[in-house]
RNA sequence: GGACGGGUAGCUCAGGUGGAAGAGCAUCGGACUUUUAAUCCGGUGGCCGCGGGUUCGAGUCCCGCCCCGUCUACCA
């Protein structure tokens, strides 16, 4: 405690004032730290409530109507006998008052130990005041939660982004805005879900715990469990689940929840991410590109209210039909090679290098193109554009193309340079798929801890036969990002990970 | 992993060439019954990220480390 207290003393002594406040409610025989408080409304409902009645009658209004809320003290402005506060609860902020006569002396005098950050229950009548602010002008009040630390500064909020992110309460609790960009991720999985219901499709629960991790090329976090004595991994993608689902008999399903990869962070990478996945049977690449068309239009334009909107300084037009580019075509508008007239990765490495694009010894063909469309071609795309058609050594789940078997019938979607959605048509020849696995299995032997495992349980699911599929995957912060024009995946996702202190 | 930028009071930030640690807000005391970034007077508050070094003297210069950000690399 004395150690404490020399190590921060201007902190303690912010927070011993605060002790000894909440002892003198405590001395008084007042609980500091209520149980439960009964508000008539909140903030906004009384607002619009008060609104309403005076424009009905102005004059009857100015009678006050009646209120009980409840909030967080957020500014203070004390004027001898009399005291004006901000009172803010979730759906809005409110000036409270405060007058000597009205509460009475002994009791105004307690509010000498309310603080910025206490919770107030308050009681009294809402009119305005003569400078024209919507007032709840209190006769009864209590403490509800006793703050025993000093809020961010009120002016410029809390500005330092890792007390932002290690802290999302004081961010939230500073910043109200912040609140609205979650409010809005929620707003967004929301619209999907009831897009998605309303279409037949049925949510599901797959695995988190993977035996084997599978669906994406990614390295997996690795736990134990104890009980089985085995190890288990954090899945990297539910793919090869839903896909059982299909296998099984159903024919339309989705999930939304988190997937988890063992690699980099950066402003468009988290660990931890959320996913959508969804699979359609007797559906295929084309048929779900204009699904995933409508699908983004609509929760988009809903959730902006518009069919344009700003990104990073970048006007977007959500208008249809969205440009579709064949992905080869797209590296020689952007990149000013051609990358089809050859699969030899030599030769690709060479055209990719005179470009300008960094090719490392261990990258094969197919991820000679993605380097390519990655540095050269994703940026540019900045209207919503779909490239489709991908080498077949970067697709291993994916369905050949029905004319060309060194493509497979896949396709992405861009917008505002960001990777949203990944799409093909399912791979559902087992044998094919083996196959795949099987050039995998040789990647991971020479040494590429990101290629995939094969997993002889889904095989045999394929085996017993699994409808011609169409499959997608969206990037779910992503989509917020660019719903809420954040520059960082931390800004949505409320505990993003930093490195442990 | 690399490059660059940052870490100073609870919060937001200043602190040329090395020479007694500052402001605003918050906080504490005082004045004030219509304020709203209230105002006025007075006060408290600092391991200047951590550890070394150079120097008579380091927030400032040098070395190492930690954390954060951006870019890059890695990665759907």
């Amino acid at each position: 405690m004395e150690e404490q207290f020399k190590e921060h003393s201007t902190l303690q002594e912010l927070r011993q004032n605060r002790i000894r406040k909440m002892n003198r409610f405590r001395e008084r025989g007042d609980n500091p730290y209520k149980y439960i408080f009964h508000r008539s409304a909140t903030v906004a409902e009384v607002r619009k409530q008060f609104e309403k009645r005076e424009q009905e009658n102005a004059e009857q209004a100015q009678e006050g109507i009646p209120a009980t809320l409840a909030g967080r003290i957020t500014a203070r402005r004390e004027q001898g006998k009399s005291t004006f506060m901000d009172l803010r609860d979730e759906s809005e902020r409110i000036q409270l008052f405060f007058g000597e006569k009205q509460v009475g002396e002994d009791k105004y005098e307690t509010l000498k130990d309310f603080d910025l950050g206490d919770f107030i229950g308050v009681e009294g009548s809402v009119r305005r005041t003569k400078r024209g602010e919507i007032t709840l002008f209190v006769k009864e009040f209590q403490i509800l939660t006793k703050s025993l630390r000093s809020l961010p500064e009120k002016f410029h909020g809390l500005t330092d982004v890792e007390t932002r992110y290690r802290q999302r309460y004081l961010d939230l609790v500073a910043n109200p805005e912040v609140m609205d960009t979650f409010r809005k991720r929620t707003q967004i999985i929301d619209e999907i879900r009831s897009y998605l219901k309303e279409r037949g499709f049925l949510e599901v629960e797959t695995p988190m715990l993977h035996p084997i991790p599978g669906g994406a090329t990614a390295r997996p976090f690795i736990t134990h469990h104890n009980a089985y004595d085995t190890d288990l991994y954090l899945r990297i993608a539910p793919e090869l689940y839903l896909k059982r689902l299909i296998v099984g008999g159903f024919e339309r399903v989705f999930e939304i929840n988190r997937c988890f990869r063992n690699e980099g962070v950066d402003t468009k990478h988290n660990p931890e991410f959320t996913i959508m996945e969804l699979y359609e049977a007797y559906q295929d690449y084309l048929g779900l590109m204009e699904e995933t068309e409508d699908l983004f239009y609509t929760v988009m334009t809903k959730i902006i209210g518009d069919e344009k909107f700003i990104y990073q300084e970048q006007e977007i037009l959500l208008t249809r039909p969205w440009k579709r580019i064949l992905l080869h075509e797209a590296i020689r508008q952007f990149a000013g090679i051609d990358l089809e007239v050859t699969r030899d990765r030599d030769e690709a490495k060479r055209l990719a290098e005179k470009v300008g694009v960094e090719i490392r010894p261990e990258m094969g063909y197919g991820k000679i193109v993605d380097e390519v469309m990655s540095t050269k071609v994703k940026p540019y795309l900045v209207q919503p554009t779909f490239l489709y058609d991908y080498p077949i050594e970067i697709s291993p789940l994916a369905k050949k193309k029905r004319d060309n078997p060194a493509l497979t019938e896949r396709y992405q979607l861009f917008i505002g340079g960001l990777e949203v959605c990944n799409a093909f048509s399912e791979l559902n020849d087992p044998l094919d798929q083996r196959e795949r696995f099987m050039e995998q299995v040789k990647l991971r032997e020479a040494g590429d801890d990101e290629a995939q495992y094969l997993d002889e349980d889904f095989l045999t699911a394929l085996e017993v036969g699994m409808p011609p599929t169409a499959g997608l995957g969206v990037g779910i912060d992503r989509l917020v990002m660019l719903c809420t024009n954040s520059l960082s995946i931390r800004d949505v996702i409320l505990f993003p990970l930093l490195r442990k202190l």
